[in-house]
RNA sequence: AGGGGCAUAGUUCAAAGGUAGAACAGUGGUCUCCAAAACCAUCGAUGUGGGUUCGAUUCCUACUGCCCCUG
């Protein structure tokens, strides 16, 4: 019997979707019906002083609802998958002793997919020196060299990775200098991890335009409600752009312009244009992603109380629940 | 109303009597430690009708639309 129960995997609920689909007011909702606590994955919503920017859930909208790695680092602060995958479980162990059902709410789907299939990302020391000495040969002799020398250790990561981006090709060198194995190799393993969880993925969705539409009038809500003068008080506190904080949708437009690198009105434009590509980013990322479910909100007349109806008989058909 | 100018991709701008380029937008994709990041790919246009010409989107002409000046 108690083996029975004890090989049962642990129930965990993932609502996510583009930006400004409206997650955050569905999820509340969610947690109350179903006696759930929400774990945020969002790269930015983590930082204090960031509040409208990151579009954060007001403590007021919270209701009795605990929410989870929401406030949690200053914006001077690192943060990354590892620092997320950490505390998350951390957070999800805490839901379990109460009782309650953890709720990923985010848009990170990066984040999501590492705590979802507790993906081992491996020797995290903080040695700096050898990315940026592969940083450096990147500026200065062009990403071409570097690439070639991707091209000696792990050829097959170069089939994967384009030599114009930096960023991968350096952190495939420095798996391989680190671990002594291809990180072609060690991806193809952790691809074919399974879940620890009994999860239900749940994607909400909308009409592409009608999604534009939203970001464009929650960019200019926050305007409204005073994003700039958010975005000084960071700057005046010494926030500077090569913070992971300050590289956020909202942060970086109204940075330059503070800076007199633009007008408000062009830092305004690219904070919607970037917006958008960025849920197009999301959206695929979600396609590709094994076992979603999709939720289209014109598909339930946009009507939240059918949306969670269908969520919670998804949750009881899985024993989620 | 008269005079002048302009009409090229969704937008801003190129070019040329012989297959019309770009940027941005749009669309699709990659992603396993900066992921709200980084990167890749792709669709798409000569306002309409005549004329000249082997060939017109380019030259001529009428129309339509827009802009400027005068009144």
């Amino acid at each position: 019997m108690t083996l029975i129960k004890s090989a049962k995997k642990p129930s965990l609920v993932i609502l996510t979707g583009p930006t400004a689909v409206g997650k955050s007011e569905l999820s509340i909702e969610l947690a109350r019906q179903i006696d759930g606590e929400i774990i945020s994955a969002d790269s930015m919503q983590v930082y204090r002083q960031m509040d409208i920017g990151s579009a954060k859930i007001r403590p007021e909208q919270m209701g009795s609802i605990p929410h989870h790695l929401i406030d949690v680092l200053n914006p001077t602060e690192e943060f990354n998958v590892v620092a997320f995958q950490q505390l998350a479980k951390e957070a999800i162990s805490g839901i379990y002793e109460r009782g309650h059902i953890p709720i990923v709410v985010g848009g990170t789907g990066f984040y999501i997919q590492a705590l979802l299939y507790d993906i081992d990302f491996t020797q995290n020391d903080e040695d700096t020196a050898l990315r940026s000495r592969l940083e450096e040969l990147a500026a200065t002799q062009g990403s071409e060299a570097l690439y070639e020398q991707l091209r000696q250790i792990d050829p097959e990561s170069c089939e994967i990775i384009h030599a114009n981006n930096v960023k991968r090709v350096i952190r495939a060198i420095e798996f391989y200098e680190k671990t002594g194995t291809k990180i072609s190799e060690h991806n193809k393993q952790q691809r074919e991890r399974t879940s620890p969880y009994n999860f239900a993925y749940f994607v909400l969705t909308d009409d592409r335009n009608r999604l534009y539409g939203r970001i464009e009038e929650r960019v200019d809500r926050m305007l409204e409600e005073g994003l700039v003068d958010e975005v000084s008080a960071l700057a005046a506190a010494g926030c500077t752009r090569d913070m992971v904080s300050m590289q956020g949708l909202g942060y970086k437009e109204i940075l330059d312009h503070l800076d007199n690198k633009c007008s408000l009105e062009e830092a305004v434009y690219t904070l919607k244009r970037d917006t958008r590509h960025f849920a197009k980013r999301q959206l695929t990322w979600f396609r590709r992603e094994r076992d979603v479910l999709w939720i289209n909100k014109p598909d339930y007349a946009y009507d939240d109380t059918r949306i969670l109806q269908h969520i919670i008989s998804v949750l009881r058909e899985r024993r989620i629940m």
